[in-house]
DNA sequence: TCTGGGGTCCTAGGACCC
DNA sequence: TCTGGGGTCCTAGGACCC
């Protein structure tokens, strides 16, 4: 057996730890930029605002019916999560953390007629240790545990833990479950298969292995096995490598100048650097990519992007800046608004097993024990303290970010102090 | 009239996830 | 005026190899 593990609206349950007037009222916290809402309390979902709406028109909608209105707050989110990870490490040595607010937990050594007890004992664990309330869905595969768990957070809020384990029980939940909310199916294929006239996961379950293998391939043949109970997916508990990294922002305001777009590229290079010494790896490839904003209709619009090898396959923060500017230099053409730009990284591998570039100067050691210290300055002295001179910095170009709380948990400065 | 067979690697595009 | 960011997998097609 599999249990779903799911925070209840996880940022905006957050934004209410350390904020408990907001318990009970309508809170919603928004993307980069303030751009779009991307949590949303059962408040403010039952009120009718949508998973992603603009928050430019939802503006007074907010203001008449006092939403509480967050820009995002990743260090907060990324702090709690790990809190919520760390208990629920506790119930199992088998857990595979799949996103900053779900886990699957493989439970096969428990006995069955046990398991809503202890799910329901996790459940209550986790909310009073971190404040996070939580919804467990559990049974053989995980695209069933995913429909236990929706089934739990729609029909069974109270209890929050349902347990799929007789075929009837299943069969009941794949009738009350739409085709668009299995996991693995999305918008296109939903509207392909209620095209044919299958409207509920059990309807899909009752399609023809051949049909679906032509028609939606290999993936919703596993999707369909799931279902009906056979498992294809198992429980990844160490991370597979990345394969592609990428560091990109919109602006808070439209750019127009050279200047301004190499130090925002300066500055994702130097990001993904970052994050390939994080993992102790080293990237082949790099992409630049710049556009400017498909919204503005009246804009004359541009999207580019340029590839750069790297001789070497590197991590360093000033050879990859390089490269980055390199390309920004071939695809940059004035007189556009630009709006976003971004570094993609590929060609991923181990740091230990770089093949050196025939013609290059092998100056290894020195880069590596030159950015070790820049890091490891950066992580006492605080983020870009010491930097590239290419990255600038103004930083016109920064996020707006208007409503953003304190970070409760990482920061001394913001911690939260109590009156008696 | 006829034109081999069996591969790999890369890229672009489309689907999906959170 | 204002519309996010970071990933995965699969397939098809082209270029290439012997």
């Amino acid at each position: 057996m599999y249990a779903l593990v799911d925070c209840n609206n996880f940022y905006a349950s957050c934004e209410r730890v350390f904020n408990p007037k907001m318990e009970g009222k309508p809170v919603v916290v928004l993307s980069n930029n303030d751009g779009c809402v991307i949590a949303r309390s059962n408040e403010a979902k039952e009120m009718g605002v949508p998973m992603g709406a603009p928050a430019f028109e939802y503006e007074k909608m907010f203001e008449q019916n006092n939403v509480q209105v967050f820009s995002s707050n990743y260090a907060l989110y990324g702090d709690l999560s790990d809190r919520v990870m760390k208990v629920l490490s506790r119930f199992t040595p088998n857990i595979e953390m799949y996103s900053i607010d779900e886990a699957f937990l493989d439970l096969s050594n428990f006995p069955y007629h046990d398991l809503e007890k202890y799910c329901a004992n996790i459940r209550r664990t986790v909310i009073q240790e971190t404040g996070i309330p939580v919804s467990i869905g559990a049974a053989a595969t995980k695209t069933l545990a995913k429909v236990a768990n929706r089934y739990a957070k729609k029909r069974k809020r109270e209890i929050g833990v349902h347990i799929l384990n007789l075929q009837e029980e299943i069969n009941h939940a794949l009738t009350a479950t739409d085709i668009e909310d299995v996991w693995g199916v999305g918008g296109q294929y939903a509207k392909l298969l209620k095209g044919t006239g299958i409207r509920t996961a059990f309807e899909f379950t009752l399609l023809q292995e051949e049909w679906v293998r032509k028609n939606i391939h290999v993936t919703g043949l596993k999707t369909l096995l799931e279902l009906r109970g056979v498992p294809c997916y198992s429980l990844e508990q160490v991370p597979p490598a990345k394969q592609g990294i990428c560091t990109s922002r919109s602006f808070g305001t439209l750019v127009t100048d050279y200047t301004t777009l190499q130090e925002s590229v300066a500055t994702f290079a130097s990001r993904c650097s970052e994050k390939l010494r994080k993992q102790h790896s080293v990237a082949a490839m790099l992409q630049v990519f710049v556009h400017t904003n498909p919204f503005r209709e009246q804009d004359p619009q541009y999207f580019n992007s340029k590839s750069v090898i790297l001789s070497t396959p590197t991590n360093v923060s000033y050879d990859m800046a390089k490269a980055a500017i390199t390309g920004l230099k071939m695809i940059y053409r004035k007189g556009y608004n630009y709006k976003k730009t971004g570094v993609m990284v590929t060609g991923i591998t181990p740091e230990q097993s770089v093949q050196l570039s025939m013609f290059e100067h092998p100056k290894f050691a020195k880069n590596k024990s030159v950015m070790q210290s820049v890091d490891r300055i950066n992580k006492i002295m605080g983020r870009d303290k010491v930097r590239l001179t290419a990255m600038g910095f103004d930083r016109t170009w920064k996020l707006r970010q208007e409503k953003k709380s304190p970070c409760y948990t990482t920061r001394w400065s913001d911690l939260l102090t109590i009156q008696v």
